[in-house]
DNA sequence: GCCTTATGTTCAC
DNA sequence: TGAACCTAAGGCT
């Protein structure tokens, strides 16, 4: 679940649930409980995203900086909350509902100093109304690292992760091992676009759908398929079945630790 | 029920 | 490059 798109629905989520009131802020598991007790009982002044980076802030100096990894997850139930379920590492509790996290790589209080750091270190994430584009492609276009590497890279762009990668470079043709100095710039504005508006249709209805209306395996008579993270795809997690264009078997590697997904065919560049 | 896998990142070697 | 983090879902028996 967790690429940008994600973080950036729940930021919308959670300041629609609690900003400009007080909130209850505790730690069932234990492990944010001396940052939770600093938290409890103050407003909640809004949510924001930043790529897969989500930021509560509850003051100044008092930033609540979450990053899901893998597998973390947030759920959300109506008050009265029951017991919690697992190890929650931070519930929330407002006047109608309450949120729990569970599994984060990172949950930790920052002041506004460490928060302006993490984002320095972060590229444009195509989902906020700040991002420069420019920036990316400073440093794709300088880059012999292939584009599929630099799409994940979270200093070069934010918010997008594997799912993103391996359909936007199948959505332009591209080949995943294309040097980001071979892509050309007007590729890398097309891709740019791209992702801002797939990226924001996927934070809107929750799913990443990336296949257009004519490639749509119901009108094209293919059977109708869905891949468990619950979108409709053209590479992602399909080896070897048919690409919904041209019906080469889509291709699979391991690229630095990451599954890379594509078809030979349609993506030749 | 047990095993594998995953849309991610950091750290050790 | 590989392990660790530590959760849930899917596939298998």
């Amino acid at each position: 679940m967790p690429e940008g798109h994600t973080l950036h629905r729940l930021a919308r989520l959670h300041h629609e649930r609690y900003a400009g009131r007080p909130v209850r802020v505790l730690s069932p598991q234990g492990r944010f409980a001396a940052s939770a007790a600093l938290l409890d009982g103050a407003q909640f002044e809004r949510a924001e995203a930043h790529g897969k980076h989500l930021f509560h802030v509850h003051g100044p100096d008092l930033v609540v900086h979450v990053h899901l990894g893998l597998y973390g997850g947030f759920t959300e139930s109506e008050v009265p909350l029951e017991e919690p379920r697992g190890k929650v590492r931070m519930r929330l509790i407002g006047r109608t509902h309450g949120t729990d996290l569970r599994g984060p790589t990172r949950c930790e209080l920052l002041t506004d100093d460490e928060v302006a750091a993490l984002r320095e270190r972060l590229g444009p994430d195509p989902l906020r109304a700040d991002a420069d584009p420019e920036r990316a492609w400073q440093r794709i276009s300088r880059s012999r690292t292939s584009i599929a590497a630099l799409l994940l890279d979270q200093e070069v762009l934010a918010g997008a992760g594997n799912v993103y990668r391996a359909e936007v470079l199948f959505r332009h043709g591209v080949a995943p091992r294309t040097p980001g100095r071979d892509l050309g710039r007007q590729r890398w504005e097309l891709i740019w676009a791209d992702l801002v508006e797939l990226m924001a249709h996927g934070a809107k209805i929750g799913r990443i759908d990336t296949v257009r209306p004519e490639h749509d395996p119901e009108v094209t008579g293919r059977a109708p398929r869905q891949d468990r993270h619950g979108g409709e795809v053209y590479v992602y997690r399909r080896t070897g079945q048919p690409c919904l264009v041209c019906a080469t078997p889509v291709q699979f590697a391991e690229l630095s630790g990451r599954n890379l997904y594509w078809c030979p065919t349609c993506q030749a560049r």
